[in-house]
DNA sequence: TTCGTTGCAAATACTTTGCATAGCC
DNA sequence: GGCTATGCAAAGTATTTGCAACGAA
């Protein structure tokens, strides 16, 4: 959550290609076929998903793509600024999260689920609470919220 | 043989073996000498340790434990509410803590320092908010919350 | 004595690496 | 054409599992 949060998530539905393509030459990776699919697959896939589910997903439009391949590319995306890793306790270590902007995770204990949730109201209390009370010597900059729960039925 | 003082900071709490037991039979768990080497490991050890470095602090003390049953046992430690698994983006994935209590993490973005931070004020504001607000049919149990930041000098 | 726990080692899951080739710019 | 990214496969970590032997209750 970066102190001054305002917007929230695009519509996240059928990425142009072109624009993915711009996207990565503006991030500095050359646009190959496969940078647009695995860009394309992390923000059509829900929640955090995996390489393994990256690669499930990306196959069924180029079968030839390879796990290897997604690591490689996943990890460049996160130097070059275009996802993030994000942890989880459950599964596998590596999750990718292809949006930028800061949120807060909602964590279903039942489902294993992680639900992305930004609330600008809870933002701005969290600022306030740090601009009141401080922490000492550390100035924070950003932060995101991690609520464990589960759905009630 | 206890965890030798040899191989710790002299200010590390020294927790005796009589409560470790008591603790673990509350949970429901046998008092085996192992799970006292390994709970007594992880209150031991700072931060949060992975299931390697726990391990390798408990040979110190009884060489023939398997890195097999440190897994085991952190697991059924989890089962039984003794420690949480936490979340790591980097390195090795399953990591653990001792401390049951919910808290709050500080990250500090120049030395990657995780800094473990509680205040119940902060936290009734929190609850406060998810009392109010409401989160759909999503039922918050708990929370923690991960700051990033950097020491002002 | 009983039944859960341990140690071991093999199996599995996850991730990285090296190198020849393919394909973007 | 130059050079980076890819595919493949093998190596390297991390974690789980099965089972006979052990030990706490």
């Amino acid at each position: 959550m970066t102190l001054s949060s305002d917007h929230l998530p695009s519509s996240a539905c059928q990425p142009d290609r072109a624009i993915l393509r711009q996207r990565l030459t503006a991030a500095g990776l050359r646009a190959t076929t496969q940078r647009i699919l695995i860009l394309e697959s992390l923000m059509v896939l829900p929640g955090h998903p995996t390489a393994e589910q990256v690669h499930r997903q990306v196959v069924l439009a180029e079968p030839t793509v390879s796990l290897g391949t997604v690591y490689k590319t996943l990890d460049s995306f996160v130097a070059a600024g275009l996802s993030k890793r994000v942890a989880s306790a459950e599964g596998p270590c590596r999750r990718y999260d292809s949006d930028c902007n800061a949120h807060h995770h909602l964590y279903c204990i039942d489902t294993k689920e992680i639900i992305d949730y930004s609330n600008p109201e809870l933002d701005a209390l969290i600022r306030d609470f740090f601009a009141t009370h401080g922490l000492g010597n550390f100035q924070p900059h950003s932060f995101s919220l991690h609520v464990a729960g589960s759905r009630i039925s």
